[in-house]
DNA sequence: AAATTCTCCAACCGCTTAACG
DNA sequence: TCGTTAAGCGGTTGGAGAATT
């Protein structure tokens, strides 16, 4: 029944990695390529199996390994060189910080705006982010963006709020710049609230969805659900919504070209709910306290976007939300038009996509 | 100079998915 | 079909270094 295990913990090395240890974990892969992580642990310094790979070796085949080797191959470890690391250790340290291709250094301006851009599409997806951004890794992402860029959108929202406190009128445009990295975060900072509203506004319509009669067809609704995600994100990605994302203040239109919007979006697959709520982005102000009770019903940030899924439950949420941030837009015809746009979008999805299409993970 | 606080990031943890027997 | 496992991914943590008091 099953596989027996690759290797069990007890013995393994926990903690940072010796420079010995990085030493010894290229050299095995430079001399031998990579290969099943899992293979990693001690079977192979007796040349036993290691259970067998998954599919027969498909990290092995996409090497280009005839079967022989590549059998040969998942057998060797580098704990015959003295490696006392489980195969996962392994694989985190290569792929994090050894592997040759990684990009060290700080983030560019463009790669910064390609994240603030990307996570306002996909949300935490970090995997498909850093698709988008060559010799960066998902955890490096991810680290960026917890540590500077979810930080710097922060204090610009709960600027951005104070100021509408003191001045609604005056509340337009007052980039000033974030430490220096763009003057632009403003504007974005409030895309990815735009983008989160309605991402959370189609999770509440899907919450809804279950109180509607079913789906007629439910084998094409099936298909649908396993179709869809792509296309769903290849059409928004094509719209104009997605073309005002790319364009937008000049930033550089990172996957703009077909084949990359369809592999970052590919990447993007939606899966079964891994997470129940709402994937909470960067923008959420805790900061915004202070002044939530002047901009209720003007919004400010993600924070009256999720107001607006709390009130899902009411029929018109969804006109709600929007005038919401009609009103929060304020005289920004731009960005009011362009979330007019947006929202005419999600509605298009709304009645194309199937029943149970799972909509909502196709943003997250 | 020492103590404290803050920041950053490498690494781990836990979950989901897919594949195997 | 079901149990088990590895791979992959996102969330979280802990420690080292930097900054501040």
């Amino acid at each position: 029944m099953g596989r027996a295990p690759c290797c069990d913990k007890q013995g393994l090395k926990k903690g940072p990695w010796t420079p010995e240890e990085d030493k010894i974990l290229i050299d095995y892969i430079q001399a031998h390529g990579l290969g099943i992580w899992r293979s990693l642990p001690k079977q192979a310094a007796s040349a036993g199996p290691c259970g067998g790979g998954r599919g027969g070796s498909p990290a092995l085949s996409w090497l280009g390994l005839a079967s022989p080797a590549a059998d040969a191959f998942a057998l060797v470890v580098p704990w015959t060189a003295g490696l006392l690391r489980c195969g996962k250790s392994c694989r985190l340290r290569w792929i994090n910080y050894l592997r040759p291709d990684i990009k060290r250094g700080p983030f560019t301006p463009e790669e910064q705006s390609s994240i603030v851009h990307l996570h306002g599409i996909v949300g935490n997806k970090w995997s498909a982010i850093a698709a988008q951004l060559p010799g960066r890794t998902d955890n490096e992402v991810k680290n960026y963006w917890n540590t500077h860029l979810k930080k710097c959108l922060l204090r610009k929202g709960a600027a951005n709020a104070e100021a509408r406190c003191a001045s609604p009128a005056s509340s337009a445009r007052s980039d000033s710049g974030c430490g220096g990295a763009s003057p632009t975060f403003s504007s974005v900072a409030r895309h990815m609230a735009q983008w989160e509203s309605a991402r959370l506004e189609a999770e509440a319509r899907l919450a809804r969805e279950p109180l509607h009669p079913p789906h007629p067809h439910p084998a094409s609704a099936s298909s649908a659900h396993a179709t869809a995600g792509p296309d769903v994100f290849l059409r928004i990605w094509h719209s104009e919504v997605g073309e005002a994302f790319r364009s937008r203040d000049g930033v550089p239109s990172t996957g703009a070209s077909p084949a990359c919007s369809s592999t970052m979006l590919g990447a993007c697959v939606p899966k079964q709910g891994r997470t129940a709520g709402p994937c909470v982005s960067g923008v959420q102000g805790k900061e915004d306290g202070d002044c939530k009770s002047s901009v209720s019903g003007g919004g400010g940030n993600a924070e009256a976007a999720g107001s607006g899924v709390e009130g899902a439950d009411s029929p018109s949420s969804s006109e709600g939300t929007y005038q919401m941030y009609l009103n929060w837009v304020g005289e920004d015809t731009a960005l009011g038009g362009l979330f007019h746009e947006s929202f005419e979008t999600f509605s298009w999805l709304g009645g194309d996509l199937g029943e149970d299409t799972c909509l909502d993970t196709a943003f997250k």
